[in-house]
RNA sequence: GGGCAGGUACCGAAGUGGUUAAACGGGGCAGACUGUAAAUCUGCUGGGCUACGCCCUACGGAGGUUCGAACCCUUCCCUGCCCA
């Protein structure tokens, strides 16, 4: 039923940064066999944020491999830690999310991450089953087996810690809820990105602690965004979202720098590894232009989320908009019902939400951001008639058909 | 409990009674250049007004002093450090 042990771990190990300790999961997958049990594979996610991207999607892909491989995936919602929002990346304090937030955006994580995951062999549990009904006696046992020392082993808080900026104790708490997890659901191996390391051992420890098997930890990397700086995240606007569409996605990927193709062919589109080995050798040589290989790796993406012609259609696409500067085959229309249809270009900005307001509206207009039917209008006064639709190009990337009735 | 230092726009950080919608840097946006890359250069970066000027909002919260406050006073909230 199963795949042999080395199989098994070909799988596992390829893209992983660190698989610890290797033995030991070598011998739960000999156990495995044996026995013909599936492992439990967890992954915590935090639904403070709910619009999966990418970046989220690298670990989920791993997730699917030990699907594929047999186990049993058990994705853990967790809704009530995120009212405590874990504290790594930011070194600020998070706001709390109310139980009800944190349950809805669970959802819209499940509808996104079924994209990537398969339905067998897949649990979904919520942690405020067992962390919601603890109680202090509780809490005070499980923080009891950890010290302060151990916890300030962790970078983010000894970097905050030394820099005079707040911790919070429940922030502190973190990491041993999330650890508790791991032994309400005896995992086998548990799955994160790299920034997850501590975490994930400080599960191990506490499965230990309370006599369980300690799980085996397997980091995946984190992507980097768009910007190819910080990491992947919506509120550095720097996302590619699993649901975007096929445009979206392939001019997006367009964007990153040089030095992130291979890495976006490698952990945003999933390919194969002698495809990215060979892209690479391709670029550092010269054979390649970076551009075909950035193409190459934007059109995978994209295939990756949607299918191949969807990818083949977005090429050609960008290919129209901006090398041949056209415009896009579809745009958007709004009919506007404001007064007459002759109107101050201006208000029509706003009007169509282009603008958010009259003075962004204004500064795109003197920056000669705007354009309609392909004539710049960059007199902040100017009129025009939209009785007729008209294409409106705001800044780079916006373009909409605008009529007024 | 005591002492000290702080809380400024998206972030960092100046400013310490009027000329401050608030220097500077980062970020963001726009234009040029390009491969919608990077780098670079230029400009913009609270909102409203029938505007080369006026009005509103803004410097942790609330009051007060003053013709006038981010800047002074009172009080409250928040944070860090040191001592106990």
């Amino acid at each position: 039923m199963f795949p042999s042990v080395n199989e098994q771990m070909d799988f596992i190990r390829s893209g992983v940064i660190e698989l610890l300790p290797e033995d030991e999961l070598v011998q739960k997958l000999e156990r495995s066999i044996k026995a013909n049990k599936q492992l439990v594979i967890k992954l915590g996610c935090d639904p403070s944020k709910p619009d999966l991207h990418i970046g989220h999607a690298v670990v989920l892909r791993k997730m699917r491999q030990f699907q594929d491989l047999g186990h049993k995936a058990v994705l853990i919602i967790g809704d009530f830690t995120a009212m405590i929002g874990d504290p790594s990346g930011k070194n600020k304090t998070r706001p709390p999310l109310t139980i009800d937030e944190t349950r809805i955006n669970g959802q819209t994580y499940l509808e996104q991450a079924t994209h990537i995951l398969s339905a067998n062999s897949l649990d979904v549990r919520y942690n405020s089953e067992w962390l919601g009904t603890m109680t202090f006696m509780d809490v005070i046992k499980l923080a009891s087996k950890y010290t302060v020392a151990q916890l300030l082993e962790r970078d983010d808080f000894t970097k905050r810690f030394t820099a005079g900026v707040p911790i919070s104790m429940h922030e502190l708490l973190y990491p041993l809820a999330q650890a508790i997890d791991s032994v309400f659901i005896d995992s086998d191996v548990e799955l994160g990105g790299t920034d997850q390391k501590f975490n994930l051992l400080v599960g191990r420890e506490i499965q230990k602690a309370y006599d369980k098997e300690p799980q085996c930890i397997l980091t995946m990397p984190i992507l980097e965004g768009t910007d190819g700086i910080e990491k992947m995240s919506k509120s550095l606007n720097n996302y590619i979202g699993i649901t975007e569409s096929p445009r979206e996605m392939f001019g997006k990927v367009m964007s990153i720098p040089d030095e992130l193709i291979t890495r976006y062919l490698q952990y945003g589109a999933f390919a194969h590894l002698e495809e990215v080995l060979a892209m690479k050798a391709g670029l550092a040589d010269g054979t390649v232009h970076p551009r075909n290989a950035k193409v190459k790796a934007a059109m995978s993406v994209v295939a990756l989320y949607h299918d191949e012609a969807s990818a083949q259609g977005a090429f050609e696409e960008f290919e129209r908009i901006f090398v041949k500067k056209d415009i896009p085959d579809e745009i958007e229309e709004v009919t506007l019902e404001i007064g007459n249809s002759e109107q101050l270009v201006i208000d029509v900005l706003v009007a169509s939400a282009l603008s958010t307001s009259k003075k962004e509206a204004r500064r795109m207009l003197d920056q000669g951001a705007v354009s309609i039917d392909g004539e710049k209008v960059a007199d902040p006064f100017a009129k025009a008639d939209f009785t007729e639709k008209r294409l409106i190009k705001y800044g780079k990337r916006s373009f909409l058909y605008i009529n007024i009735k």
